[in-house]
Order: C-alpha cells, then structure tokens, then sequence
DNA sequence: GCATCCCGCCAGCCG
DNA sequence: CGGCTGGCGGGATGC
C-alpha cells in the first residue's frame, strides 16, 4: 500500500532514494524556472549546479537539450546565455526547414522509421541551430578538428536531440515510439548496445521535453508500447492558463536545499526523512508534488524562503518584486485552500502553500510578458 | 520482468 | 597538467 510513506520511526535516520526526484525533467523544470527572467542574462554552469543542489555533470545534459531548441546558447566556457523560450518556434521552425532539406523523414508510425541523407551514410547532417541572433557562435558548438567531427557530433545530446525533434517535426504519425526513434536515428539496429545507449539517451531527452510538455507520454495505438506524441510550443502558450512550465513549477524538488543531491546516493541513508504522496492527492492540472525529502528542514527552508534563503528557482532575489500584478491567480487561492486539507501533514501543506505562491508569483510575470507590459 | 533513466567513470579537448 | 565537457552504459528504481 502506502509503502512509499516512510513516517513510521526515525524521524530522522533514514532516507529512501527517490527517483523522480532527481530526474532530469524536474531538474530541467527548475533550472528553467530559475533563469527564465528578462533580467538572465548569462548562465554560470557552476552558479546553476550549486543552485540547483545537482552535479555539473547534469546540468551539461540539461544545457544540452535546451540549447538545441534554442532556448539557451552556449557562450564560452561555463557559460550560457539565456535567449528564452520566444527562440523555441524559431529553432523549431529551422529545425523542420533543415530535416526537410535533409531527406529526413519517417514513414509510418511505428515501423520503419528511416532517416536518410545524401549520401547514405547516416548521421553526416549538416546541423546547425544558431543563425538569428548568433553571429559568431556559428561554430561554437562543435570545438573539434573536422575529422572528429561527425563521430563525436553525431552522438552528441545536441544532436540527438535535434534529430529526435526532426522526427516528430516531418512526421504525419504525431506518436513515436523510443524505439523507433532510435533506429531512424541510428540506423544500424542490429548493434543492439548501441541502439541500447540510444534509447538510454531519448530517455532523457523525452524527459524534459515531457516537463516542457513539448511532448507527452502515451502508448502506442497498436503496439500499446510506450511512445511519445508531439505537442509542440505554440499550443499550451495560447491556452491562456497553463504552460508547460506552469504544470511543472509544482513539481520542485528540492534542488537548491544544499542538504541533498549532491551527497545523496542511492542506497545511502543519511539523515532525512521523506515522504511521497499518494497520486491521488494531486490536485487538478496535474500539479504534484513527489517526494519531500527532510520535512523538517524542508519547513524551515520554506519559511524563511522569504528571506535569504535560496530555495531554488523561487529564490527571492530571483523574483525581485513578488506578484507584478494581481491577475487570474485568484483561483489557485481557492483551489489551494480545497486541497491543502488532503495533505498529511503541516509540512507538506507549507509546502503546497509555497509553491502556490511562488507559483503566483511566476504566472504573472509570464503572463505579463505574454501580452501587455503592466509595469516597465 | 521489463521499462526507465540516474549516476558518475573516464576519455577527449582546451588553455 | 588540471579543468571543462559530455559520451556511455552499469545497474538501481519504478511499475
């Protein structure tokens, strides 16, 4: 049964590993949430792996994804700029143009996926992402002598990625299988250790794009497999009330509360508690929480979160002036007060009333950048 | 059991 | 040589 709920003893002794906390997608979700603001303008690897709570090694796998949908651009060593989620159409758009030229294309949705280019000899594309606003960034990407270049290029996240998307960009069948994916990509599926590492990769890459809800989890018609659908950007930007990230922002781990991650391992007890919901306390539109590890420390992070305290993406200094503007935000209000009372515990709910507010908080500085500027 | 995918080793590259 | 990058796949977790 609730044999996720570890309240029972040691309130402070043991931990469980969870998983999901520290998948790539939330992480991504965070790591968004914490630089999607007009005042971002670079990105420091290390700033962003300390204020994340994460290795660095995982930040360059978060980086990676973004950057090749331009929502990021590499900017030298260690650092990123921010260019924003306004370059995903456009990298989208470019993306498409390019696999089409590249004879990149799939037939039917389950099966053969194929991907050519001229010359028969897979993966040689000539991908680029920049161009717009990235003059001299051209070749910044790929610091390699010619020779090197396709073997190591070729497997690169960037790329992957970049081709994944392709393939749901020139496909009529919007559901793609990981599989699929991965031998349109690769080509070769008899080399089952590679198609092995190539799904591996897709894993991650469909997990932040899942957080950035540009894609969604579903299972094929027929196959019942398990298999991605593209929804694309512009979709959720025009619903009004939710974005991509706006589903996501509830789902903070705690990336920021030092304490973790980083020493964390799995199997590892150390002194935290944790606790996971049940699903069935997730509150309408999909906001969930998962796992909360160390409530006590989790409460007093929060409630000094106002203060200095960085509490990840909804540092204070990050969101300067609180809510700009009092807009459709009213019914999170309500919605929290009808849920909150499910929640086990105060700390739990502390947590629930947190990321209502900083959510809040969120949701009307998108929504103010969206449309009309409010305040200048 | 199989689908997922975190984690960190370690190999290139760079300064 | 040390630091930055990031491919890679072992093996733990989730369901």
């Amino acid at each position: 049964m609730s044999s996720f709920l570890s309240r029972e003893s040691e309130p402070n002794s043991r931990t469980f590993y969870c998983r999901k906390e520290k998948s790539l997608g939330l992480l991504c979700s965070n790591f968004l949430a914490l630089y999607n603001h007009d005042s971002i303008q670079t990105i420091g690897l290390d700033d962003a792996a300390s204020k994340l709570g994460v290795e660095r090694r995982r930040i360059y796998d978060v980086v990676n994804i973004l950057e090749s949908i331009g929502v990021v651009a590499r900017k030298g060593k260690n650092q990123y700029s921010w260019k924003g989620f306004g370059e995903i159409p456009r990298a989208l758009e470019k993306l498409k143009e390019e696999a089409l030229k590249e004879n990149f294309y799939i037939s039917g949705c389950n099966k053969s996926l194929r991907v050519l280019d001229e010359n028969g000899s897979r993966g040689s594309f000539n991908l680029k992402i920049d161009g717009q606003d990235n003059p001299s960034e051209s070749s910044k990407h790929i610091a390699l002598p010619f020779g090197c270049l396709d073997t190591k290029r070729e497997k690169s996240l960037w790329l992957i990625t970049q081709n994944f998307v392709k393939l749901f960009l020139c496909s009529d069948a919007e559901i793609i299988t990981l599989d699929s994916a991965a031998v349109a990509l690769l080509g070769d599926v008899h080399n089952s250790t590679a198609m092995r590492t190539k799904v591996r990769r897709l894993y991650d890459i469909a997990n932040v794009f899942s957080s950035m809800n540009l894609i969604e989890k579903t299972h094929h018609p027929e196959s019942r497999k398990p298999a991605f659908r593209w929804l694309g950007w512009g979709a959720k930007l025009r619903n009004g009330s939710t974005t991509a990230l706006a589903l996501n922002e509830s789902k903070k781990r705690m990336f920021g509360t030092e304490i973790t991650n980083h020493s964390l391992k799995r199997m590892k007890a150390n002194s935290s508690v944790h606790r996971k919901l049940n699903q069935k306390e997730n509150m309408a539109m999909h906001i969930k929480h998962e796992c909360v590890e160390n409530d006590n420390k989790m409460k007093q992070h929060l409630k000094q979160s106002s203060r200095g305290f960085v509490f990840g993406p909804f540092t204070p200094g990050v969101m300067p002036t609180g809510y700009k503007n009092e807009r459709p935000v009213g019914d999170w209000e309500s919605l929290a007060s009808t849920y909150k009372p499910q929640y086990l515990n105060q700390a739990l709910s502390d947590l629930f009333a947190h990321y209502m507010e900083a959510w809040k908080s969120w949701y009307a500085e998108v929504a103010g950048k969206g449309e009309t500027h409010f305040s200048p």
